[in-house]
DNA sequence: TGTACATCAGTGAACGCGCGTTCACTGATGTAC
DNA sequence: TGTACATCAGTGAACGCGCGTTCACTGATGTAC
């Protein structure tokens, strides 16, 4: 998609010359049209996606290469973003909030039980194709990001497995379930349903083979809440597993 | 364990004066002892594991940073890797040699499926904690690293995903179970094995909550085979027109 | 309405630094005879 | 046994390069009066 932006060699194109001389706008043959004003911290953003997805991960890319995909100048940067790492969390949280506004918008615990599995996992795999940028980033930065980048995605996932373990606790479908389990359980579904993201993020975009990978996860979700019907929680399984490790 | 490490000054201490007067074996305060001769590729691979899990992730990590860790000048490392790509990917294959010997020796098949999943879960915890660094370095690079090392760490796991499901089918509790399903339920299992090692790999190590986590994956695998017992294998599964009845 | 001024996004030169890689070298170890 | 030579791990100087960050600047837009 822009691949070959890549290629552009170091300061080939003046951007100067495309904002100001609106008479030749097809100056700078190489270069993206230089933003607007204002718009620049969305294409920082936008420039900083684009090349973790085609060529890195974020730690790899530097601040000036970013600016040249934004078609700014390196110093324009530090206009809208104290550094690489404050742009990193802007991403993140980004993803995160689309996310939550996308399960807000679908009102999941409304839904009777049955059919409520393969609507999730179509909702779901559906928003990660449709953020495929955002999407890829979390995934990339999930283990190898900075400290604050780690902490601030397992965060959002633990309130996201959290909220799931709510609406579990509102079916009659889990009232045997203690407390405890239903914790087990929506991290067990939260684990399948990223694995499966990963998964569609590796195969190309709009790729035929995403309803094969949706269809197992389906399979897998089935079986586990198979296995929910079967299961009994006792007292003595009470253990301190519902802690996350970053829990303080 | 290493942290100071990070804070030797560039070019602080001339390894040469370590090397050679060996009269004052204890100049160059601040740097590892020099390898012996033939040990600088191991002292290699050693400094890059223990940059990875100090500071971050192996593309963040320069070549003349590995070979100071390591105690030896930027140009030895060419005497031992082609490139940091090779150097990455040899600890690739380390990281999933090991593991392969632990499960051969294991030999799995041979327990009876009853606390088969305990026996496991605790032979694999233990080996993550046992050889930490690799695991950390397999972890961050698998989503984050070049495209050969992502390749050649999801090829592993998808062999290790084929030997699960071929000991599953040695049991008659999986009889039932056609083959496709065998291979969605180990996809399920080495998913939830892989996110417990991803959480030990998080806390500190040794930290006593490592048994909360490796409780709580076995109740997951234990939910998914009570789910197991309940599943019936159909061969219009493919298909999405008949799905209905057992969803949920 | 016009005018003066403040604000602020974006510019471009400049800096010192660590980087990967090259090259010719040193000197210890292994090997053929 | 000794001697000559090949091999090869490790050295250190040197290179050109892209990097993050600083600084003083430009010029368009917004605002007070």
């Amino acid at each position: 998609m822009v691949a070959g932006w890549s290629r552009v060699e170091p300061m080939a194109a003046r951007p100067d010359t495309m904002t100001r001389s609106a008479d030749n706008p097809s100056a700078g043959t190489a270069r993206r049209t230089a933003p607007r004003r204002g718009e620049a911290r969305k294409a920082l953003m936008q420039a900083a996606l684009e090349l973790v997805s085609t060529e890195a991960n974020f730690s790899a890319i530097s601040l000036r290469r970013i600016a040249r995909q934004a078609g700014v100048v390196p110093t324009a940067f530090y206009r809208h973003f104290e550094d690489l790492d404050a742009l990193g969390l802007t991403l993140v949280e980004e993803t995160f909030r689309e996310l939550r506004r996308l399960l807000q918008d679908a009102d999941l615990s409304a839904l009777p039980l049955k059919g409520l599995t393969r609507h999730s996992v179509e909702l779901f795999a559906h928003h990660v194709r449709d953020n495929r940028l955002l999407f890829q980033f979390v995934v990339k930065e999930r283990f190898s990001g900075t400290a604050p980048m780690r902490a601030a995605i397992h965060d959002e996932i633990r309130v996201l497995t959290h909220a799931l373990a709510a609406i579990f606790a509102r079916f009659d479908e889990f009232s045997h379930i203690a407390e405890t389990d239903l914790r087990m359980l929506s991290d067990l579904v939260v684990n399948t349903v990223i694995a499966l993201s990963e998964r569609i993020l590796e195969v190309a975009a709009n790729h035929p083979e995403d309803t094969a990978l949706m269809l197992r996860a389906e399979k897998q979700l089935r079986l586990i809440f198979m296995g929910v019907g079967q299961w009994e929680s006792r007292p003595e399984d009470r253990d301190e597993t519902d802690r996350s490790p970053a829990d303080g």
